[in-house]
DNA sequence: TCCTTGAATAGATGTTTGTCTAAACAGACT
DNA sequence: AGTCTGTTTAGACAAACATCTATTCAAGGA
């Protein structure tokens, strides 16, 4: 559907070792990504959706926003390789990978470096 | 030194119910603090630095910014509850608060509901 | 083929944000 | 007091961003 970026390589613990100019840029990328109320509650719906996919029609309906506006929103989203969205007939379709958001939660907790992939 | 902001009451995992407008928007101003680069560097010098604080000169060198650029990143990591900072003497010392960055974490992944502070 | 509906793109606009310089504030030491 | 060093505040400015309207693209059904 679109450009799918690498899954973060990123990092051990930030408690752990001082993140590096480039990890710390790679990581912004998807917190930034997460840093709006709107694209939260994108991610949480979809995440949380019965089958693990939720369509944009579904979305759409949940907020006072217009359709365009959503769709920005998703796009930020599956850029930062935290979603993809597939169309299958009429209607798009969005899924979140579930890895990324781990790995971002492993890298806030003291514990064991991320293994490779 | 400023402000404490209530440490997050924030919920169930992303992928198990949808957030409220109100939790997202809670979230959404953490996620923001720490989406730049600088101030996920800053995050993880302090935290990574050895008896768990830094003070403010340790972090200025690590950069190639000035004194005020890093001095506003400190804030809004402090206005946002990640971190505390605390006047010694000549020097300004500032720790983490690894209590956000765990709960933070445990929104990211599948697992159990947040049980009150 | 045309029309209808779902979704994305293009372009415009007001707001937020990261950075800087200049100035103020806080301690410590003469 | 006066001065030095470390830190924060104030104000300015360009770049990034969230939102909108208008338009275009995609797939189905008449």
């Amino acid at each position: 559907m679109s450009k799918q970026l690498p899954v973060v390589q990123c990092c051990s613990p930030l408690a752990r070792d001082p993140l590096s100019e480039v990890q710390a840029v790679e990581l912004a990328k998807l917190f930034k990504a997460m840093a709006d109320p709107v694209r939260l509650r994108l991610l949480s719906l979809i995440a949380s959706h019965a089958g693990g996919e939720a369509c944009v029609c579904d979305l759409t309906d949940a907020f006072d926003l217009t359709g365009p506006t959503i769709s920005h929103h998703l796009k930020v989203l599956r850029e930062s390789g935290l979603i993809t969205g597939e169309r299958r007939g009429t209607w798009v379709y969005y899924r979140v990978h579930p890895e990324v958001l781990a790995r971002l939660s492993a890298v806030l907790v003291p514990g064991d470096a991320i293994v490779p992939a």
